[in-house]
DNA sequence: TAATATAATTAACGCTGTTAATTATATTTG
DNA sequence: CAAATATAATTAACAGCGTTAATTATATTA
């Protein structure tokens, strides 16, 4: 890499990481482009000469949240047994991480995006996360390949329903209460 | 009430009736309070003789939306049997009503709200439309009382994840499919 | 008809995203 | 090293947003 494309490189950085900062902590609502410029240390207009718009620069800081979610639940599931008990893991620490940043559940599951593509790998991404223990459970027959896809689906999409409901609405009120709800949903649903 | 008062009903109808309108066609992210005066024909800055803010007109339309949908949902559901077939009718009427007012969605579930009261009667809305058949199947010792309740919170979540799912990322990408998942999430949660 | 009360309006403020024109800083050349 | 060029960063501007204060138009009462 040419000595100019490196510091372009780190312009770049600069302004994915001021972006990251305000989604992680004020949410979503709270980002702008003055907002982002001036904690990166440049002014507003500068950001168009390294980014699109606004929404390149939101579309950059999802993949790099897929990627720290995707290691803060891996952290949580070290010692943990394949099946049942490692998708219970797992389920959690995404919660979790989605409790601790509201405002990345918001990039994940509602702010418009940019492409289709991206929207597929986010709405799905819980359960990539599942896929080594579904295969596992099909594998040693605890249900059939059809029962474990439906099973898959409806997991993902109750566990996003119930964060939406904690998260957005303040339902259930208590952190404690939603460890209860979401350990309900997967019992319920692994029956 | 005096003709005052009558008066000052209206207009604040004529401004309620153009939120709804504009919700209802280009959604929440086209609403402004120039573009909701505009339509109800007075000037952007007379709203605020009659509503205290913006999120005013968005909770009072809120309120109307949700008689709407139940009314929508009725309407289906007249002819099937309480248990689990009319709750399958209701659920099919609720997110037909969604799919059919976007706009509707964001507001029942993501956009921030007035009061935490408001947030409560939306999020179990669904399931307080599926209230008599749930009492119906535990009556007839189809599920036990907590059994019943831990499949209604499931079905509501799961239904609203889906929801989200194909509105916002559209997943799955065509109605049919996301017929056929709604049909696979309650037979999964009924079993 | 004149005075008063009420309704509706325009002007203004500080935000927002984005573009064009301008200034400051590096780099290359003579 | 100085001058010319290329690149990076800036300010100014535009049209939109929600909201408030001051002002004008309209209706009601004396």
């Amino acid at each position: 890499m040419t000595n100019t494309k490196l510091k372009e490189e780190r312009t770049r950085g600069y302004f994915i990481e001021a972006t990251k900062e305000i989604l992680r902590g004020e949410g979503s609502k709270a980002l702008s482009v003055r907002n982002i410029a001036e904690r990166a240390g440049y002014s507003y207009a500068t950001l168009y000469n390294y980014f699109k718009d606004q929404t390149e620069l939101i579309s950059l800081s999802l993949l790099e949240f897929k990627d720290e979610c995707r290691d803060a639940v891996n952290k949580n599931i070290r010692k943990s047994k394949p099946g049942k008990t490692e998708i219970k893991a797992i389920v959690h620490g995404y919660i979790n991480y989605f409790v601790q940043y509201p405002g990345v559940f918001d990039l994940f599951y509602i702010e418009k995006l940019a492409s289709k593509k991206v929207d597929d790998q986010v709405i799905t991404f819980l359960d990539t996360l599942c896929e080594e223990d579904w295969n596992f459970l099909i594998r040693n027959d605890a249900y059939s390949k059809q029962e474990a896809e439906f099973k898959r689906k409806t997991l993902n999409n109750a566990t996003i329903g119930l964060l939406m409901s904690y998260l957005k609405r303040s339902t259930p009120s208590d952190y404690s209460d939603l460890l209860k709800d979401i350990d309900m949903t997967i019992d319920t649903i692994l029956s």
